[in-house]
RNA sequence: GCCCGUGUAGCUCAGUCGGCAGAGCACUUCCUUGGUAAGGAAGAGGCCGUCGGUUCGAUUCCGACCGCGGGCUCCA
């Protein structure tokens, strides 16, 4: 006997006639059950005594059965149409579901619309869901006979000796659900992608072909959930960067991966790199500025040749010498601290440089800007004795919140990355630099009052890291920053200080990057503000139009003083077109303010202003127009 | 690398069941002097991704290659 509380807020006592039958026969519809915080399935045996929760379809619970049972809903309209598919695994994900199939004949998009159709007739059909558990033996024989042989896989990887399987009509599928009661509950689904995948993800094996699909237990939900795929699409950078002028790639000419920044691309980054600067300079860094390539013992002594080398580009030979382009930066820096005899009261030292570096990547994962062959990382490198680093790990997080905030960006995920305690053997370094460094990193994320997550096995070989996620203004994450302590290049370098005893001995050192690469940041930027930036970073601040020719001039001094006040200001008179389509233009280039100059503005000193926004301020005197431009500006907002 | 899709003017895309290649935007010229999201006309612009095959003839059909887009475990 359990104790039982409905989506209703009911509580009843349910004996042995079972869960189902009770929600029967109040009507009561019931996605799963909450046992301990855990989803279970409604038709699993209740627990003896105790308490469970009934949970309806709206409850967020609920959400990941529902598109379970969506992705056998899918699973079973395509055995349907198109006999002898083999399955392969359905989960739910996060942003909805997928099912992987081996199809006798390949599909393409267009079967979407079918696939839809005949999941939407199972849908109608309301189709009992079914737990069936079978022995070992017999569901061998079943999956053997029905010839899935990535079924028969999963099978027998699973070491119970009773296997769980779910039938919805004539479909039956191995599962460990849990699952809705029946396919009448899944009523607003979307197949939204095709692709291929492999079995497994691994690239010796078969070539899949996966279907994407997303459901919700409303049709509002759901129509939001596409309007957000579609606001997302609309703000795609590589869709955006040539439509706003801002950068082009050309993979025939100039080759893949490689990004050109045009001139309005290029302003904008000029302001990131400004105020990156000066925050640097600010928080006690020394701007260093080194070569793009250097020769192979260089990268033989960082150990680079041995670690990285598939990510590292042909040696070149230069005087009978091997040369490699830089694939990071560290070396360098390492080698101007090596410059001299440091001594312990010279530390901290950090050394910041925005250092482009290239690494190869295979074709099939370059991305826009997010993915790329040659890009400029925002790299530090923090040198200092261990009784510094977790003021400095500290330093570093104050840094990175500072400049992540100025672009807008306000929400983190944290991930603190660790040895895999059971192979410690795989790392470089003591037990106590781990300890202590990993310390440092934690009782830093503890005063900044961040959370975050621990991730075991995580780390890299040379040591523990930060790493920071930031979610932009359509709520997705993106990797930014890494704050990475270095247990193997002081060593390989042999760097060191003398101390107060008058002993060398070796420092640490953190890497880091706020922003991650300007490129990919770049990337993220223009996804996040839709292309439409903060005044502080519009490449065109304000452009001034003149109504007609006859205020051709005074629109260019308008526009001139605008520019000594600091301001990017261009006047639109080269070409004779109608205030519309000037307006127009100046709204897809998505321009902060808009300046009209017609004749009654031109007698008064005035400019008539409208926002970006739409917005009609009515005609201002220009010096109140610098002010308010340059006020937009100091605040770094969105706000004009 | 692999699966699906895709490749035609600077851009976005039609089209040819094998017979001289099309539109809109952008560009050039002319007309228009226009007050808050496209004023009008004319012109110029093409190795129809590359290479090969079939054919009297290929941008179209076939093959290979190259480029681009989406995707390649969030495990029954």
């Amino acid at each position: 006997m359990a104790d039982v509380i409905l989506p209703s807020g009911e509580r009843i006592v349910v004996g042995d006639a079972g869960l189902l039958a009770a929600l029967r026969e109040r009507r009561a519809t019931a996605a799963a059950v909450l046992l301990d915080g855990q989803v279970h399935d409604v038709r699993d045996p209740l627990p003896a005594v105790g308490e469970v929760r009934v949970v309806g379809l709206n409850d967020p619970a609920a959400l990941d059965v529902l598109r379970h049972t969506a992705s056998h809903v899918l699973a079973h309209a395509v055995t349907r149409l198109y006999p002898g598919v083999k399955l392969a695994i359905g989960p739910a994900i996060a942003e909805g579901f997928y099912y992987d199939f081996r199809f006798p004949d390949p599909i393409n998009r267009d079967d979407l619309v079918r696939i839809e159709a005949e999941m939407a007739k199972i849908v109608e059909e309301d189709l009992p869901i079914e737990r069936v558990w079978l022995p070992r033996a017999e569901a061998e024989a079943l999956l053997a006979e029905k010839g899935e042989a990535y079924k028969l896989e999963l099978l027998r990887e699973i070491p119970d000796e009773k296997i769980s399987f779910y039938r919805q009509g004539e479909f039956l599928d191995l599962c460990r659900g849990p699952h809705l009661p029946s396919t009448g509950l899944v009523q607003h689904v979307k197949l939204v992608d095709l692709a291929g995948a492999y079995w497994r993800g691994d690239a010796e094996r078969d070539m899949l072909t996966r279907i994407y699909g997303t459901a919700f237990p409303t049709r509002e939900a759901l129509e939001e959930h596409l309007k957000w795929r579609e606001e997302a699409r609309k703000r795609d950078h590589r869709f955006l960067g040539p439509e706003l002028d801002l950068f082009s790639i050309h993979n025939e000419t100039v080759g893949a991966g490689l990004v050109l920044w045009h001139p309005k691309g290029a302003a904008i980054r000029h302001q990131i790199e400004t105020f990156w600067k000066d925050e640097h300079y600010k928080a006690g860094y020394q701007l260093v500025v080194t070569p793009h390539i250097g020769r192979a013992r260089l990268w033989e002594t960082s150990g680079h040749l041995d670690f990285y080398r598939e990510g590292m580009y042909s040696p070149m030979m230069v005087e009978g010498q091997e040369f490699y382009l830089k694939p990071m930066n560290c070396p360098f820096h390492i080698a101007i601290y090596k410059t001299r005899t440091r001594s312990y009261r010279d530390l901290p030292i950090r050394y910041a440089e925005l250092g482009t570096v290239y690494r190869f990547e295979r074709s099939g994962v370059l991305h826009g800007l997010l993915r790329v062959r040659g890009f400029t990382q925002d790299d530090a490198h923090i040198i200092c004795r261990p009784d510094q680093i977790e003021d400095e790990v500290l330093a570093c997080l104050d840094l990175t919140l500072r400049i992540l905030g100025a672009f807008g960006f306000h929400d983190y995920k944290v991930a603190l990355s660790v040895r895999d305690p059971e192979h410690t053997e795989h790392y470089i370094g003591s037990d106590a630099m781990w300890e202590q460094a990993e310390g440092s990193l934690v009782r830093a994320l503890e005063r900044k009052g961040l959370s975050y997550t621990r991730m075991p096995g995580e780390a890299v070989f040379y040591g523990p890291k930060i790493d920071l996620h930031v979610l932009d203004s359509l709520k997705r994450s993106w990797q930014l920053t890494t704050i990475q302590f270095d247990f193997n290049e002081p060593e390989r370098f042999d760097m060191a200080y003398i101390g107060d005893d008058g002993q060398a001995h070796r420092p640490y050192m953190v890497h880091r990057a706020l922003l991650g690469s300007l490129e990919r940041f770049f990337g993220i930027l223009i996804e996040h503000y839709g292309g439409a930036f903060p005044v502080w970073l519009a490449p065109v601040q304000a452009v001034v139009l003149p109504v007609t020719e006859a205020e051709i001039p005074y629109a260019e001094g308008v526009a001139d003083e605008l520019r000594r006040a600091g301001i990017r200001a261009e006047a639109w008179t080269r070409e004779r077109k109608t205030l519309r389509w000037l307006i127009r233009e100046a709204q897809l280039q998505k321009v902060p303010y808009m300046l009209v100059c017609g004749a009654r503005e031109a007698a008064g000193g005035l400019v008539a202003v409208r926002l970006r926004t739409g917005e009609d301020l009515g005609p201002q005197p220009v010096g109140s127009m610098v002010a308010q431009v340059q006020e937009a500006v100091a605040s770094r907002g969105l706000a004009l």
